[in-house]
DNA sequence: CTAATGTTTAGAATTATTCTAATATTAGAA
DNA sequence: TTCTAATATTAGAATAATTCTAAACATTAG
């Protein structure tokens, strides 16, 4: 999403594009890690005339996942990281440097697999309504 | 494990088998639910003759976790809850009520089927040690 | 006994986040 | 263009979860 295209988002949904706003959401629509809400306000301080409230960073970042421009993931304790994927997807984490990647979720694992797998629970009827894989391990760079 | 075995299991791990410790532990080990360090604390402040102190509950629960006796669990932003089972299971989370159900890993979804499918990934190759799946959704009594 | 070691404790400190209430910006109406 | 009402931003206080500190306790080996 371009700046246009993102501003024009923002007007559809009933949210001010605010310099402050833009420029947290373009700066995760950037990037291809999950940052904090810290990393976030450190990434952008210099960006904007003037310095931007780590408040302003929490405020905006809630507004942008309720209009759906980005996800909350949860990886490690007591730390909220956040998501320009917003496709329905999965996380490998790097158990040796704690990168976190997007793990598509192809036909593999459909969602009759998981029902089905469901359905072996004896003891009650699941409806799912989505479900979110965390793989651990380590990564072997392509030869 | 009853409270013998886990006299034992304690001092086979090194870790001094305190009234606390023992407490904690055997409140985990009879529910089902996953609660967290405050829940905790509730729950047996009035199991042991003097009161326990929060700090003490989450030192016995990071002990507990060291000695492979509990798992943590990542639900909810910022809140740690602990588990019992320390089995590889995955978490369904009922969107109505809040409540974490353990589900089995059935044979299913295999670690073959997993490594297949993330080798589907065309960017990297990886080497999963574990993995999580979190469900979302409602639950229907069975009739 | 006594020393050494490990454990618990209250309360202070830290970290992540949310709240408050004053100020500033935005966008539409006049 | 102003004016105005609604929203957004801000600094700093407050809160929630957790960890740290250093003193008091308990257990055990000598
Ligand atoms: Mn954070
Ligand atoms: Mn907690
Ligand atoms: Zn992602
Ligand atoms: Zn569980």
């Amino acid at each position: 999403m371009d700046n246009l295209n993102l501003q024009q988002y923002f007007i559809d949904h009933n949210l001010k594009p605010t310099p402050q706003r833009l420029t947290i959401a373009k700066f995760l629509l950037s990037t291809d890690t999950h940052p904090t809400a810290e990393e976030i306000h450190k990434a952008i301080s210099n960006e904007l005339p003037t310095p931007i409230s780590l408040a302003t960073v929490y405020n905006s970042l809630e507004a942008l996942v309720k209009v759906g421009i980005i996800k909350e993931v949860l990886t490690e304790p007591n730390k909220v990281r956040y998501d320009k994927n917003i496709t329905n997807h999965h996380h490998f984490i790097n158990t040796k440097t704690g990168e976190i990647l997007d793990i598509e979720p192809y036909e593999l694992i459909s969602k009759e697999l998981i029902e089905n797998y469901l359905l072996k629970n004896p003891k009650q009827k699941f409806k799912v309504s989505n479900y979110h894989i965390t793989f651990y391990g380590q990564v072997e760079e392509n030869s």
